[in-house]
DNA sequence: TTGTATTTTCAATAATTAATGAAAATAAAA
DNA sequence: TTTTATTTTCATTAATTATTGAAAATACAA
């Protein structure tokens, strides 16, 4: 395979891949211009490379730093402001998950804090019950996941955790 | 909290929640309308609740079903289908998380396969160690996070990670 | 200051994705 | 069989989400 096609073929997967994590098409493909490249890369060059409005680099770009994904550099001399990916799957990986959480977890698990809530005469007690059962059980199974969640992020630092970690391996 | 209103709550906040799963909308509050239902319910039951279409709520079901969230229950002398919803949260998180490795994560790890095999004497040296320093680590990363997801599956059989488990609780 | 390069915002538009509903297909009863 | 109930499919339509591009804002230099 000629290094054009699997370049073409990475960004345009990572944009698929992108687009189930609930990150835009196009912002999934500027991180992956961003991950190919070994240099720091400008918003134009941004633009040039994947053919996408000045508007819209812009916004990838401003969300990507919003995600964590990317950071700026400063380059002596240059006006333009320039661009690196982090590299690092498990940082990109715990990065994605940790804002889903904040974004998806977090508004799932106050919204079950406040249905435990129910008190109520007219419904049926059988109803009631099955509301409390399923709601409870997701509510703890939820606070599990965000707690297993931070683990995992403290994990790099951790010897005993990497251990575990290694089981997976 | 009245009993309805927390219902009403609940159903939407799942399908806000399938929406970022890769579940549309509908979908995912099907699943939350059976999920608070003690008994199984049939296609013009949950047409009515949720005030959808019949083709719409052929199409949910269907999905729910193949995602292995809901299953039919037989009904003797009923000549409709009833559905109920898998309820343990253990099993609808490997449930999702399955399907979703089957449809995001095996097409990047069958990319990342195909792109190892970069042959080019055009490209920089730079462009191409990159690009295989990038694949070559996601790749690994991405079998990694598929074989700890069968871990996982498996897991609730197995003694030894349910003591692993308990350590996020 | 004033001028110029660069980035951001946002209303308009395009592209994508989901939902409808009527017709076709299927399955059970008469 | 034929009739009737039920489910599925899929072209059309609606709703949602992403993209553009020009104007506004910002940042730097003269």
């Amino acid at each position: 395979m000629k290094y054009n096609e699997a370049r073409h073929k990475f960004i345009q997967s990572w944009g698929t891949l992108g687009s189930s994590w609930g990150i835009s098409k196009t912002m999934a493909q500027v991180h992956a211009v961003l991950l190919l490249s070994s240099k720091a890369l400008n918003q134009d060059e941004i633009m040039d490379t994947l053919q996408i409005s000045r508007g819209n680099a812009s916004m990838s770009l401003k969300s990507l730093m919003e995600w964590g994904l990317i950071y700026k550099e400063f380059i002596p001399g240059e006006r333009k402001e320039y661009y690196i990916a982090e590299k690092d799957a498990w940082r990109i990986a715990t990065q994605v998950a940790q804002e889903r959480s904040k974004r998806e977890l977090l508004p799932v698990i106050h919204m079950l804090d406040q249905i435990k809530e129910v008190k109520d005469t007219t419904a049926t007690k059988s109803d009631i019950k099955e509301l409390q059962n399923v709601t409870n059980d997701i509510l703890s199974f939820a606070k599990r996941s965000d707690k297993m969640l931070s683990t995992f992020v403290k994990a790099e630092k951790n010897t005993f955790f990497n251990k575990i970690l290694k089981l997976f391996k």
